[in-house]
DNA sequence: CGAGACCTTGACAACGTTGTCGTGAAGGCT
DNA sequence: AGCCTTCACGACAACGTTGTCAAGGTCTCG
């Protein structure tokens, strides 16, 4: 390569990098030389040596690239991405703790620059080594108590209390809660919204009314079946994440209530709208959350906590009339 | 590191990489500094150094990992490479041929051990490329002429066969095909079904119940309006992918035709079975084709094309009568 | 007890690039 | 003309590993 323009390979590592003190001509034969043969710098070698130890690469690593909100918050990070040349590895947690830890470990080994993560556990170890090691940290749908990273979040708890509040105005008064663990940040907030709501209008949290297991689909169909065969049983749902509200929909439709028990999920999703009743719903904007923790990932100077508006659809089932 | 267990850096390579040749001793001690430091070894220097060029790093080139069939692709993908302390890099291409070059360059400059991709177009320069760099390249949903690297793919044709074929035998003989663009691979295979399935049973193709652009959501919407606007509008619905499904479900809702016009789409998707009717359809097993992908990408004897079976999902729109 | 084989370990080069410094030529100034 | 500055370029070290080879120690066996 550096023979074919007759310069030195170090002349040629100047003109690919775009720096100055290299002669019009010479960088013009440089360039020719290198399409020629195709010539692209080993991408290793130049982690290896750079002093900034810049590798244009993120780590991204969610819960599941399989559930839409996580697929959407994964091209908002891609795009941003490749606009500055970055590559991006990508990794699902399934919300193993160990596994997490072992891909952060694997991320934090090729020098990634920046990893992005939805944190599965409040346990910020493997991160602190990760910002060690000299890799940017962003966080984003969770976040990690005691951590100065930056963020990008959604108001859960806000975006809760509109959907229970819908709820309410639509005169319901026993609104039932099926949620995932509270081991899950995105899960607490929005359990505390749902629970705020309903005190500040006067009613007492039902702990029969209220699931807060459905981590699986099987569990959480389950646990709408049990809501549903209560004595006094819920005339309205709120559902605290996407495979939720799916699984709630699915079972409502079974026996044949999908029409009579009111429904509002967090999380939009995708054929929303063509069930019967449309699902009413918190919709997130996970594409734009992606693209803004890219964005906070490239600039060494980003930091903060972001929030994302939630904005309630309604689409019909979260518009069924209560008792009142 | 090496100091501190007092031995020299290479005893430590050997160590870590498991090598003969340490005493149990030594390699203790120096697994303990290692524990101790959180020593792990720079993917960069590994890279550069060694002499098989492994970097245990895939790229991945998708069309668009917010597609349900890319996103359970990937996840298989994922899996297994997981599975084998192979770390992944993602990019969807959206169907734009510079920018699956650009990152099909970008990945070989990284040295991907493997290159999965869902090829956009015919043009296998870019890949002969990385395979020249030393990276496998495996095909994966569409394959390309002229290019000897191993495959996962589906029988296309026999699948839009079999879905045609239930139209038929539910008395349909105007049956309209959606499609996207003859340039992508599977979409010549469905419709190839289509016309074979058809000839044999003595119709001819009516090319005004043939649209075949569908490649955005708002075009396939548009070309269903079309299609029911007919002066003899199909009885039958023949759907070519996924997202164009989705479209003709909403379009024929709108119409107030769903429960009129029969519909059999390609691709399973979530909650086909919870629309009104439940949406009969082809499906493939992406998750599955993902993981074959991956282990031959592993698999340094892997090759050979690998079929992927289809199956039909009768869940009621496929079922509707035809006036026969 | 000595020779040879084997085992453990370290010294050193090399991978392909970037950072630092030196060199020679060209240009500017007095 | 002589000196100083600037510019274009190359020589060389260095990044953190792996591959090769050699050195020294221990063991085996006649």
């Amino acid at each position: 390569m550096a023979a074919l323009a007759g310069v030195s390979f170090k002349t040629v590592s100047r003109v690919v990098n775009g720096e100055s003190g290299v002669s019009p001509a010479v960088a013009d034969r440089v360039r020719e030389a290198a399409d020629h043969l195709g010539y692209r710098p080993n991408a290793a070698a130049t982690a290896l040596r750079r002093s900034d130890h810049r590798t244009a690469t993120f780590g991204v690593l969610l819960e599941d690239a399989g559930n839409p909100f996580f697929a959407a918050l994964l091209r908002g990070i891609e795009e941003v991405a490749r606009g500055n040349g970055v590559a991006v590895f990508t990794s699902s947690t399934d919300l193993d703790v160990d596994r997490e830890r072992d891909m952060t470990a694997a991320f934090a080994a090729r020098q990634v620059d920046a990893l992005i993560t939805a944190p599965t556990e409040s346990d910020a170890q493997h991160l602190m080594r990760a910002l060690e090691e000299g890799s940017r940290v962003v966080l984003v749908d969770r976040t990690i108590d005691g951590i100065n990273v930056p963020a990008v979040l959604v108001d859960n708890q806000a975006g809760a209390r509109a959907g229970v509040e819908h709820l309410l105005s639509q005169g319901h008064r026993r609104i039932g809660y099926i949620g995932r663990n509270p081991s899950i940040y995105t899960s607490r907030g929005r359990y505390a919204g749902y629970v705020e709501t309903l005190t500040a209008a006067g009613i007492e949290i039902d702990p029969a009314l209220v699931r807060r297991e459905g981590a699986t689909r099987s569990s959480a169909h389950l646990q709408v079946e049990e809501l549903l065969d209560l004595a006094e049983p819920p005339t309205a749902l709120f559902t605290a994440q996407d495979l939720i509200t799916m699984t709630a929909v699915s079972a409502l439709q079974r026996r044949g209530l999908a029409d009579r028990v009111a429904l509002v999920g967090f999380d939009d999703f995708e054929l929303a709208d063509l069930l019967q009743p449309g699902v009413t719903v918190i919709a997130q904007d996970p594409r734009r959350m992606g693209a803004l923790a890219a964005e906070l990932a490239l600039d060494p100077e980003g930091s903060g906590v972001h929030l994302v508006a939630t904005r309630l659809i309604a689409r019909g089932s979260g518009e069924i009339a209560g008792p009142g």
